[in-house]
DNA sequence: TGCTGCGGAACATCGGACGTCTCGGTTCTT
DNA sequence: AAGAACCGAGACGTCCGATGTTCCGCAGCA
């Protein structure tokens, strides 16, 4: 097997067998390429691909260090692997938030404290009525992300975050901004949200499903 | 930025515009490192990178390649940051999978084609009675693998085969095993079948579900 | 006490040299 | 003429040593 690819493994193999554990600073690089029997320049290159995905830290003049190794963090990587697929294929993407996102609105109606809630309602009274399209993207991210949260569920809560990316966002938003559609999406957000206030998981499940097959089918007619 | 962030960037951007199609070969290190300015080891570090997620393919004496990036071989890299998460979180990696699975089988049933069907048929039968742990895994690997493509969603089909990393897949056959539970959760397994061959993506679903659950309660009976 | 400046440590980048592998054309054999 | 063996150019793999950048902590000063 290649030295790097190697490299690669040796390290998450200390990692994974908890000689080194999350925030924990590595061995100086002419240390740990020694230690593992290869020059420095092939370390890096391992280090360099596993900070990619956020395996590890790198700090010019300071050291290189375990990540918390968060799964909201490791997943962050899913959103530039997304990057790279093309139109044909973000609708699969989006057929897989249409499962988990109304399963996360459930969850989150019966994980959510009144706090949760009411933070969801501020996030829905942000948005004036001629927001730009920035800003309804950015609040419609927020509003997601809350419920996402509100499962309970980090894993769950970072998939949906990453599954559809900010660009698909964007241009959707622009489409319901042309087409004047901008209300009945509040509305169902609105929806939403009153299902998961009033502790109503399925109320909450049917809504967001309708609310994403609502945009999926838009997404569909405009390839 | 750093140049090799910078790098990776600079590549991902080529690929993602256009320049670089699925299957093409990069310039030579040297020629592309000129060309992005920056000196062949640091681009190294780049490629390496780009490499572990399955974005290109390296081959010693021939050249670097763009590969196919489909969502299969992409979300492949999505395993590898499974690995890094310790037992705490597994569960909620399940959780996701009890989302996914049941809505995978649901969509089997309305897709799969009587060919398809015949063939999980196939891998239920192949099953005798005193299987070792070892074929048991993977037969139940290749059951839920079939069910996730049947889907028609190659994205949810990766997510799904990924989601269950195949050490939790062993621990928990080696724990039914222990226990005798191998014949319920054949017999589920048969159950899904049947309801997918039928043609009721309701009773598919239910079944799938039930399955999932009953293994996730196993999981957290054994921390 | 708090700020400033300095020096060591660690990562960042570079250029070049040499090893190893792959591919494709050439040559030899049958 | 067909096939096998050979070989050399090209491309990636690995290593070394040198220099630049940045960060951290400590010493010194006000």
């Amino acid at each position: 097997m290649a030295v790097t690819e190697s490299a690669i493994n040796r390290i998450k193999e200390m990692i994974v067998s908890g000689e080194l554990r999350p925030g924990d600073r590595l061995p100086k690089e002419a240390d740990l390429a020694d230690r593992l029997g290869l020059s420095r320049n092939s370390l890096r290159e391992a280090v360099s691909a596993l900070s990619l995905v956020n395996v590890l830290d790198v700090r010019q003049g300071d050291g290189t260090y375990v990540t918390s190794l968060e799964p909201k963090l490791l997943l962050e990587t899913l959103s530039f692997i997304v990057d790279f697929h093309r139109d044909d294929t973000v609708l699969h993407f989006f057929e897989v938030r249409r499962i988990l996102d109304p399963a996360a609105a459930s969850m989150a109606a019966v994980h959510m404290t009144s706090d949760d809630t009411a933070e969801l309602a501020t996030i829905l009274a942000e948005l004036n009525d001629h927001a730009s399209v920035e800003s309804l993207v950015a609040n419609d991210l927020r509003f997601h992300q809350r419920i996402a949260e509100g499962s309970g569920n980090p894993v769950l809560a970072s998939l949906l975050d990453t599954l559809s990316a900010p660009t698909t966002r964007a241009r959707i938003w622009r489409g319901l901004t042309q087409q004047g559609a901008v209300e009945r999406t509040r509305d169902q957000h609105t929806a939403i949200y009153q299902a998961i206030a009033a502790r109503q998981p399925e109320v909450a499940r049917a809504w967001a499903t309708v609310h994403i097959a609502d945009v999926e089918n838009w997404l569909r007619t405009v390839p």
